[in-house]
DNA sequence: GGGTTGCTGTAACTTCAGTTACACCCAATT
DNA sequence: AATTGGGTGTAACTGAAGTTACAGCAACCC
């Protein structure tokens, strides 16, 4: 049987179709991923030891991600972790009918302790990571997790620091979802959000908000007004502006 | 000045009143506590390596709790890992105004990450733990967690999993919370409670639940007929028994 | 210019859950 | 036996939030 060069690429193609998944994650994985230069590793010299941070150079790899791109989604498996330089991520919920609830915000010099519990556990991802900001990482592979565990005292503390602060945020949108009304709800939203981005302008449309609080666009726009109404904020297209 | 052995005594008992505190945490730490025996510490062979079950079982004390009793208060400082071998904790959370929030329960073999962030970072509990049934509980003190963190990866790894756990049950709780209708969140409730206890007929009434669910009795008792009505319960004064 | 698309404002309606009020029942106590 | 208190059942009302529907407007593209 003979095969022209079409023919012969899709049929390999279709072979190696299994393994597709792994292709793509090893492939954006390796997307935009550079060596750590030596300015990249100033900013977390606080955070660890010297000899800590040599390891963390010599084995893991740098990662830019723009603003709203998706670095983790549902279901994704995870063998890096990330360790936050600059920006934002914004980590979300979502059940299995699509809708979504803002779950916290992650910020410099922490990780993601789901993405720690998916690496250490090998399970796959619960949640969906989304940049807030343009955002840049260091990704370590899990492989070290458990060496430097016994090794580095600063180690530890960071990653129980993280779980620490990762539970923290649970427990505050448990509080929010529980004892808020929606209305709290949002103005707290608004002003987190504005502390995340360092500004008091925020570019976000209604419908935004709605999916990240779990309402309906609607329901945001008459809350927002009667904000407004109270001299709360000023509205805008695409655009909230908040009055301290 | 002359003081009479009354007035000595009370005189001596106000200097001493700023430590009042410290006093009866200390006494009911001391309460009910025993060595612990090797039969105690059998249960939970699998869980750790030898050495560290020796160390284990010289440095830590055995405390039985009737249920219903608060083991852990919000506001109280926490200086020992508690290590569930019998019974259930039921976690909960509670707002400024009084108003309450079931968290999870904590089973057998599993320790309370909440707890563990208290000790690690000596903050103040930020959660109530309610014994759900009668429960028995080996208490390591805190001293040794980081020493036994470097020293044995049995320990690491307890310590992570239930880390993990807890952010799993948390996000339960923020799911159960976000999608599921009040109806669905009691059923959810039902089940989880029976299948803690391992009865089918739970001795509860509709205002406890009511509490746990941050709901009012009304609303229960309305939600629970209309389950007796579908056939899914059936009622008596104190009492709920589940049809599966 | 005309058409399309996405963002916002508003009205009318529905539904779920919380509130108030009251009646009844059971069990324990006096 | 009478009283008390806690637990349960029900009705009527209120309010918060979700839904549907539609209109106006800005930005962008042919």
């Amino acid at each position: 049987m003979e095969l022209s060069n079409f023919q012969l690429r899709f049929y390999h193609f279709k072979i190696e179709s299994s393994k597709l998944g792994q292709l793509i994650l090893s492939l954006k994985i390796q997307l935009n991923h550079t060596l750590i230069e030596d300015e990249n590793i100033q900013p977390i010299r606080f955070l660890f030891e010297e000899n800590l941070l040599n390891e963390i150079q010599q084995v893991s790899t740098l990662k830019r991600v723009a603003k709203g791109e998706i670095m983790i989604d549902i279901g994704e498996s995870i063998k890096h972790i990330p360790l936050l330089l600059e920006g934002a991520i914004k980590v979300v919920r979502e059940d299995e009918s699509g809708e979504e609830l803002l779950l916290y915000f992650v910020e410099f010099g922490n990780t993601c302790a789901m993405t720690l519990n998916c690496c250490l556990e090998d399970t796959s991802s619960e949640i969906r990571a989304i940049c807030e900001s343009d955002t840049t990482l260091i990704l370590v592979p899990v492989v070290y997790m458990d060496d430097w565990l016994s090794k580095y005292s600063s180690w530890r503390n960071f990653i129980f620091e993280n779980y620490h602060n990762r539970l923290n945020e649970m427990l505050k949108a448990i509080d929010a979802l529980t004892f808020l009304k929606l209305d709290e709800r949002l103005e707290k939203y608004l002003k987190d959000k504005s502390n995340i981005s360092k500004e008091a302008t925020l570019k976000v449309t209604h419908l935004e908000i709605a999916m990240d609080l779990n309402s309906s666009r609607v329901v945001i726009s008459r809350l927002l007004k009667k904000m407004e109404k109270q001299g709360k904020i000023s509205l805008a297209r695409n655009t909230i502006a908040l009055y301290y």
